[in-house]
DNA sequence: GCGACAG
DNA sequence: ATCTTGTCGC
């Protein structure tokens, strides 16, 4: 059963990121609300991490499957060192500012299959941007306790202005009056991305973090490989699960 | 009340 | 997210 803008009341046979627990929608907010207390959305976090790791989700065109992958690289040289993907159904249908209940279960799997233990995770989506201040950066670097990082392609919440049209340029993203994140333009001429912190990062060093992952593309190498990964597991897997 | 809404 | 048709550029 698939939810989204057009039966935002749907049916509470959901289940949550953590469990096996069937959640409605108010109980998924309820459990952001509650998380919400144990980010650290100051950090500072690693300034030079060793391994930065990247995670995304790609889903069959019925979107009644999906691939999870994450790729860890090496910082320095942005070569992937090491890999975990898994194949699974969304844990929960798609209600923006509700994304780490769809996609957190396959991501924690994908996770579970890493040899190494990367000291950052690079989420493909929003931290502290989010409605409830609970995204899915802030959701994963929870529950993994490790240093996290949103980056969005698209706003969820707050506005903004500029940035300038030069990589490096940035501008505060504001929601209720408070900088929530940072529009930051990481190629010349190029639309921005979305910054927020996560779990243990502050959002200056999140904005390096993130420019030295983007020397070549607008969006952080960690997101691109990840991208890939889980795009071709899921056509690799096509006819199966 | 209505529209908007990460992936 | 995924699909879609064409266009521009290295």
């Amino acid at each position: 059963m698939t939810v989204g803008r057009a039966e935002p009341a749907g049916p509470r046979e959901w289940y949550d990121g953590s469990g096996h627990q069937a959640l409605t929608v108010a109980e998924a907010m309820a459990v952001q609300d509650r998380l919400r207390s144990r980010a650290d959305l100051v950090g500072p976090g690693p300034c030079r991490p060793a391994t930065v790791a990247g995670l995304d989700v790609a889903y069959a065109e019925g979107g009644d499957r999906l691939a999870a992958a994450v790729t860890v690289l090496d910082a320095e040289t942005l070569e992937v060192v090491d890999r975990g993907v898994s194949v699974g159904r969304p844990a929960f249908g798609y209600v923006p500012g509700l994304f780490a209940f769809r996609e957190l279960p396959a991501l924690l799997a994908a996770l579970d299959r890493l040899t190494i233990r990367p000291e950052l995770l690079i989420c493909d989506g929003h931290g502290l941007a989010h409605p409830r201040r609970f995204g899915l950066a802030c959701h994963l670097g929870v529950v993994t306790g490790l240093p996290a990082i949103g980056v969005g392609k698209t706003p969820l919440v707050g506005t903004w202005t500029g940035p300038g049209p030069r990589r490096g340029d940035s501008a505060p993203l504001v929601d209720a009056g408070e900088v929530v994140g940072r529009v930051l333009r990481t190629r010349d001429g190029v639309r921005p991305v979305f910054v927020s912190v996560g779990h243990r990062m502050g959002l200056d060093n999140a904005v390096d973090r993130v420019l030295a992952l983007t020397p070549r593309y607008r969006l952080p190498e960690t997101t691109r490989t990840a991208d890939g990964l889980c795009r071709a597991t899921l056509a690799a897997t096509a006819g199966t699960g």
